[in-house]
DNA sequence: CCGCATCCGTCCCGATACTG
DNA sequence: CAGTATCGGGACGGATGCGG
C-alpha cells in the first residue's frame, strides 16, 4: 500500500470532483429547473395564485404524482407558498413566493434564446442526422 | 362504442398535452441543458476551444461515455463545432460555435441568479426539513 | 489519443388504487 | 378536493473492455 492504482486515483478524483460540483450554484440550480415540470409550474403560478385542481387542469400532461412532487419540491426551496384552507372540502392554494418571483426574468431569457433560436437547433440537428443516417 | 371512459379521455388529453409539450421551444432547450453534464462543458469551452483529452482532465466527474456523449449532443445541436485532424495519434478539437456562443448570457442569467439566491433556498429548505423532520 | 460497445444498477416517472 | 401508497417499466448514468 501506499501506492494507488490509476484505477483508484481517477476514482478519487471524480468523487472530489462531485463534490464540488453539487456545491455550485449553477448546477444546484439547473438541477431544480430542469425538473420536467417546473417550468410549466412556474409559468402557470406567474399568472397568480392557483389551486391545485386548477394546476392539475392546466397541465394535462403530468400525472398527479409528478404535479405534488413538483409542487412540494419548489415549496421546500422557497420558491412557493402552499396555503391550506380548512374547509369542506378543504381547499388549497399555491402561489410563487418573492423568491419564486425573482426567478422569472432568468425563465424569460431561457424563454426567448429558445424562442429565436430553436429553428437553428433543428436545422443543426436535420443535417446532423441526414448527414450520418 | 362511441363513448369513452374517463380514463380514456384522461389520456388522451394527456397525450395531446404531451405533444404541446414537446414542441415548446422553451421546455426543449432546458431539457437541453438541464442534461448533467453540459453547463460544464459550455462554460469549460467558453474559454476558447480544447481538445478532447483536456475536456477530461478538466471535468474530471464525468464518466468518458457521459462527456462524449454530451459533446455529441451539443454537436448534433449546432451548439459545438468538432474538428478531427488525422494525424497519428488522433486530435480532436471542441469548440463553442457562434450559436452556442449566443446561449453564454443566458448561461449567465442563471448563474449569477443562482450565486445570488441559492443561500436562500438552502435556508428556506433547512427549515421546511426540521418542520416536519 | 479518441471513442464505441456492452453490461448493469438506480431512480425517475406513470398507472392505479385508496384516504380524510 | 387534495392528496398518499405502491408497483413496475424504462431511461439515465457509470464501469469496463475493445477498436481505429
Amino acid at each position: 500500500m501506499g501506492t494507488r492504482t490509476a484505477a483508484q486515483r481517477r476514482a478519487d478524483a471524480r468523487i472530489s470532483y462531485q463534490e464540488r460540483f453539487a456545491a455550485c450554484p449553477a448546477n444546484r440550480l439547473l438541477d431544480r429547473i430542469g425538473d420536467k415540470w417546473v417550468a410549466v409550474v412556474v409559468k402557470e403560478l406567474a399568472g397568480g395564485p392557483r389551486r391545485y385542481g386548477e394546476l392539475a387542469r392546466a397541465i394535462a400532461g403530468a400525472s398527479q404524482k409528478m404535479l405534488t412532487e413538483t409542487l412540494r419540491g419548489l415549496e421546500r426551496d422557497g420558491l412557493v407558498a402552499r396555503t391550506v384552507t380548512p374547509a369542506v372540502p378543504v381547499r388549497v392554494d399555491y402561489a410563487l413566493t418573492p423568491l419564486g418571483r425573482s426567478l422569472l426574468p432568468v425563465m424569460d431569457a431561457v424563454h426567448d434564446w429558445a424562442e429565436q433560436n430553436i429553428a437553428r437547433i433543428d436545422d443543426a440537428r436535420e443535417e446532423y442526422d441526414t448527414r450520418q443516417g
